[in-house]
RNA sequence: GGGCCGUUAGCUCAGUCCGGUAGAGCAGCUGACUCUUAAUCAGUUGGCCGGAGGUUCGAAUCCUUCACGGCCCA
């Protein structure tokens, strides 16, 4: 027999002396439990000796996470979604079960405590047990309590366990959920309305990006599932709902690393006579604000780097950035030959191919992108790495766009919308004339167009790498929390 | 796709250079212990050393290959 499988068995036959004691190992149940926080609240303020005149009694419920056993007495703490609660057991005091049935439980088990609180002589706030109640037998072992898991393959794979046994990575969830929450409340309290639009597209669309591919069987289609939301929700602009959001996923088939899951959660949001320069000043706000919630202070630590929010942020042209950052003068390497060669001496492979303004891009990105660590808007984009954005006024070749870099990531994109329907039809066939796959122009999103779509400011905001920013968390597995692994 | 690193007990790790019968701590199990908190003390079980091939008298250790994962590059 496997050695797992001896541990195993003896909780087995553990949970088989509970029942032969009468002892349910799953029962229902109907209580009510105070959390463990809860319990602090009340209690924690309170004197040893108020709390040993008034006895106060508590019930709560929680994983047992640790245990320490002399004979005839048991400390052991109990771990809630609030946190620890230390539970004394005595055999002149506990009252059901019987205290030699008691001692059958293990570490992971679930139970529910009842009895009297009190403080140690170490100050730490107790539950004297008069009872406790099995709630749900564990079977397996923990891992280690010192150092708990480590092996990363096994925390993603396992993040259950994960979840019980590393306080940081519940924090990080938490954390991820109260920023989202943020966002949402924000944006409604700024007269957004939330939406939900396809997951499966028919014709990919609204970013530059590989579809995975899925298929319908009643209607014998092909779906791509959606690389983003961008078209659909400029269609309810065109409909009148002029301020929409929606958060939710995107999938993109393309390669993983610390910064791309393939699947990933996005914001976008659109509003109808605003500009982007409106939404660079929104974004300042939005996360100055969550960052004010979640930590009170205007400075993070990001691997190691003390990130600056204070406001105004810093903004830069591409051009600008490419000279005090990339040491690159764009006036003087202009044109297209001197451009690829540049970026072919980078070791950009696909540079032959590459319009001027994709290799000035990606010269940008492979110069700047990781100096932009403090919180950094880049403004000037060349239209062809923007075929939904419109164009300036003062120059053609550049759009009306930002994307905000924090960390040496990028965080957010955002443009006034192309709302002119012939400029966007032309930019659709020279995308398609550029490119590989050969997925038909969506016509229907040209004839919404033709209908009219006001003056518009859209942006969307990479989640997942915002809240790394705010968790610290040094790659997008340790804020998704069932990354992508191979079976 | 390429490079480097990793995979040993339920968990955390030694052992790999330089081949010679597989080690520790925690958890578990048996005892002792009614204010501990990494409790303590005494004893103790537990391994297809990621898989498959090879080299060798002999492989966790060297070689090949595969799988999974991490970081970097594309």
């Amino acid at each position: 027999m496997e050695p797992i499988h001896e541990i195993m068995e003896i909780r087995r036959k553990k949970m088989e002396d509970l029942k032969s004691l009468g002892i349910e190992p799953y029962p229902q149940i109907r209580d009510e439990f105070l959390t463990t926080e809860e319990i602090r609240k009340l209690y924690d303020g309170k004197e040893e000796d108020e709390l040993q005149k008034t006895s106060p009694r508590a019930r709560c419920a929680g994983r047992i996470v640790s245990m320490r056993d002399f004979g005839k007495s048991v400390f052991f703490h109990i771990l809630d979604r609030k946190g620890k609660l230390q539970v004394y057991v005595r055999k002149d005091v506990i009252q059901s079960p019987p205290y030699e049935a008691f001692k059958k439980l293990d570490i992971g088990d679930i139970v529910g405590v009842e009895g009297t609180i009190f403080k140690t002589k170490t100050k730490e706030l107790t539950l004297l047990a008069n009872s406790v109640t099995l709630l749900s037998k564990s079977l397996r072992p923990l891992p280690e309590k010192w150092h708990g898991l480590r092996d990363v393959e096994e925390r993603y794979r396992k993040r259950y366990v994960d979840l019980i046994v590393n306080e940081k990575v519940r924090n990080v969830f938490t954390k991820r959920s109260q920023i989202i929450n943020f966002i949402r409340s924000y944006l409604n309290s700024k007269d957004f309305i939330e939406v939900e639009t396809p997951m499966m597209h028919t014709i990919p669309g609204g970013a530059d990006a590989k579809p995975f591919i899925t298929h319908h069987n009643a209607l014998d289609m092909d779906l791509y599932l959606r690389i983003a939301p961008e078209l659909y929700l400029k269609r309810l602009v065109v409909g009148g709902l002029e301020r929409v959001f929606e958060i939710n996923r995107n999938f993109r088939n393309e390669g993983i690393s610390v910064k791309h899951n393939p699947e990933f959660t996005m914001l976008e949001f659109y509003q109808a006579y605003a500009s982007y320069e409106d939404h660079m000043v929104l974004l300042e706000d939005l996360i100055s604000r969550i960052l004010e919630q979640l930590t009170g202070e205007s400075k993070i630590l990001y691997k190691g780097n003390l990130i600056d929010f204070t406001r105004p942020w810093r903004r830069y042209t591409m051009e600008e950035a490419l000279s005090i950052f990339g040491g690159f003068n764009l006036r003087e390497v202009s044109d297209i030959k001197n451009l690829r060669e540049k970026a072919i001496f980078l070791g950009i492979e696909e540079a032959k191919s590459m319009s001027k303004g994709k290799l000035i891009t990606k010269i940008f990105e492979m110069l700047c992108e990781d100096k932009l660590i403090h919180p950094t808007f880049i403004t000037h984009y060349p239209v062809d790495v923007s075929p939904l954005a419109k164009r300036s006024k003062e120059n053609p070749e550049i759009v009306e766009r930002f994307e905000l870099y924090i960390g040496g990531m990028e965080i957010a994109n955002g443009f006034n919308e192309l709302n002119d329907p012939f400029d966007q039809k032309q930019r659709f066939i020279e995308q398609r004339e550029n490119k590989k796959e050969e997925y038909p122009i969506d016509e229907d999103f040209i004839v919404a167009l033709e209908y009219g779509m006001p003056p518009t400011a859209g942006c969307g905001v990479g989640i997942d790498r915002l809240v790394m920013i705010l968790t610290d968390s040094p790659s997008i597995r340790e804020v998704i929390l069932f990354p992508l692994l191979r079976p």
